[in-house]
DNA sequence: CTTTCATATGAATAACTGTTCATATGATAA
DNA sequence: TTATCATATGAACAGTTATTCATATGAAAG
């Protein structure tokens, strides 16, 4: 490699690293990635599109067994992508914001190419 | 559960697994989500925002060695996320699409909030 | 041809993850 | 209280994955 291209080389990766967002953030961007990259997951953030359902059903909508969809609610709450209130015995859980719907749909866009 | 409410549940299952896409349509989806779920390879989608780079360079930038970097960017290939041009000894790698760039910061504007 | 540089690849390993099973919690009804 | 229904949780297991190390490929230069 010449001088000049290693000089040029050099200049890119410090100019690209000063365009980086902070590690944490980074982290924190394939943390939220990662939720969705599980197919039980997307099935149940789909699920809840159309309205907040009971454990129960959503169990039996995706034909799973109700402390495997249990064990990913959990998982979907605390990343704050999923809700939940309790009528009595019952607890309805539905998406915390339309923004899991835009990050949703614009994968399905991307795949539908 | 009174009959009543065993029919509406019944009947909300219905509803909502007809709005549901094709399994393997999920299923795509769910893959693609996986691939930004890993901070490397978000990182490596991340610097090619700026510029094209070649392996070396995106290793050195994040501080990587080179093999991982190159498992990585294999994947990412394989995804249809990234391509290449050959110059020389050096390949180097960028962003297939805009669609990517898209992605990203819809996951970066859930994040910040 | 041989050496060198950039990249790719296969095997090995350690860490992680999703599901299942069994059981616990918590609310309602009897 | 006891029984029952809906949900949550912990442990265990099987499958997956990211990284490292060692080595291979492939291109250019000498």
């Amino acid at each position: 490699m010449s001088e000049l291209s290693e000089h040029n080389h050099d200049r890119l990766i410090e100019e690209v690293s000063g365009e980086m967002p902070d590690d944490d953030m980074l982290y924190d961007l394939a943390e939220l990635f990662h939720i969705f990259g599980d197919s039980t997951r997307i099935k149940i953030l789909y699920a809840l599109f159309e309205s907040e359902m009971c454990v129960c059903a959503i169990a039996q909508l995706l034909n799973m067994n109700q402390s495997a969809i249990s064990h990913q609610l959990r998982i979907l709450k605390q990343s704050k992508l999923v809700g939940c209130r309790r009528e009595g015995k019952t607890i309805y859980y539905h998406l915390s914001d339309d923004h899991v719907k835009t990050i949703i749909n614009q994968g399905m866009q991307h795949i539908n190419e």
